[in-house]
DNA sequence: GAAGATAACTAGGCGAGCCTAATAAAACGA
DNA sequence: TCGTTTTATTAGGCTCGCCTAGTTATCTTC
């Protein structure tokens, strides 16, 4: 029995919708909701068939075999909860929630689903943790969440209480700040919009370790290592890299 | 400029860390990485350097172009953190956590990995929820994580300090006690290994709504709907299942 | 019940991504 | 230097998953 691939396992799902809704599951929706043509998904359900999902026979109605339904319900569950998990959790919009569950459904292991599972429940279980933390990294987002196309500061954590409660931020030294030869782990971006975007982008991530390399001049062009591979940061982008584990580089 | 295959960012990400690691990537040792056949890789090759990711001639030596590069730092940042996130705030166990997080890398949009950036970041930057969080979240993972291969129980969240202080529990009502008619939202399978990952398989995954179909003479087969499919529990299983804002069904 | 519309299938093609087997080029060892 | 081993490429084949174009079956409607 080999795996389904990630193709396939989207249409049992959307075979096992349609016919959940619509009682019979017709090619021409199928075709529809994968957005694929009809012949396509003729091809798929022998493919399916082959594997022992449906039954099919052309120009029969297709139906789900009970392993199918079962591989179609185990699916479905994932990405209801995966959805769940990226919107209420996340704060992801919802269409975007939506996009991703549908990618991850087919790549997370069921470890890693039990996992998140489990921190799901957990943030709605505990009642100590639970405002606390679901409000406050709201807020962080919140504000974040742009109208407009461009994504805001998710990071700088402004209205956080916590973070301006105790002034903790002191403990983290901005990458501009740093001598040649010294290195940090990115803790935090306090920066936002394309700023911010291009550092992701070229894996800046927190808990990612950085270390600088050199500094031209006039401190603008800073070139530093992060994973082996040599980045040129502006000034700008380097002042909102924040670390903390100061170290001196080996 | 179509995006790229999962297959080809994994490429990109082999050689960027060979060529970083070893200086030059040779087919050999991507073949192995990738654990495909050198001929595959020669084919891959190709098709790279036909979308100008590599400067590739027979016989020579490979070679990252900037665009390629940025793209494998941009692919290896993204399997870095996911790994990070994994590992140390869900507390897979690295491992897993590795293999999925190379799957993820392929899959989770930019406003995706850039909340769970956030969150990663929230939770190591706010010491108001962080020691609160991680650790509780520590505790009731912790003691899920049977030596042996079966997944015990990360739900029970029994050692949880918040669960056991506040008695929040009794708002969940087991699913095995409701009448036929009624429905209710997953909130925690209150059980551990195998009746629990049996739950999670068939999709009753937390934040699921759940209603009572039948109940059989002796109230051990429950029959219940799910996401519109119809499922058989035994009573075993159905008291695993907590739930709340129980109501009648439509 | 014949005409036209709709739905579904067949045939054939294409690229990605893998494979095996055979061959060519490089590197190495005596 | 010459043979052997290692490394890489070519040639050719396979499946998956998609496509278009053409055909057939089914449904509708008068």
């Amino acid at each position: 029995m080999t795996a389904l691939s990630p193709s396939q396992e989207d249409y049992l799902e959307i075979i096992f919708g349609l016919a959940r809704d619509h009682r019979v599951a017709r090619v021409r929706d199928i075709a529809q909701a994968k957005g694929v043509r009809m012949a396509s998904v003729t091809d798929a359900l022998r493919r399916l068939a082959g594997h022992g999902l449906v039954e099919y026979q052309a120009r029969e109605f297709v139906q789900l075999t009970s392993e199918g339904e079962a591989q179609a319900q185990r699916i479905a569950g994932r990405h209801a909860f995966l959805t769940r998990f990226l919107s209420e959790i996340l704060l992801v919009d919802p269409v975007q929630a939506e996009r991703d569950a549908c990618e991850m459904e087919h790549c997370v292991s069921a470890t890693t689903l039990e996992r998140l599972a489990a921190f799901y429940q957990f943030v709605h279980t505990c009642p100590q943790s639970q405002p606390a933390l679901l409000e406050s990294f709201a807020r962080c987002v919140d504000h974040t969440a742009g109208q407009d196309g461009s994504h805001q500061d998710a990071l700088s954590c402004a209205s956080c209480p916590a973070s301006q409660t105790h002034s903790e931020a002191s403990h983290f030294e901005p990458l501009a700040s740093l001598a040649p030869g010294r290195a940090g782990v990115v803790r935090r971006i306090g920066s936002s919009g394309p700023v911010r975007r291009r550092l992701l982008e070229m894996g800046v991530l927190p808990g990612t370790r950085i270390e600088v390399e050199g500094v031209a001049p006039l401190g603008d062009p800073i070139r530093v290592k992060i994973r082996g591979y040599r980045l040129s940061l502006r000034r700008e982008e380097a002042a909102a890299i924040l670390l903390d584990q100061v170290e001196t580089a080996n």
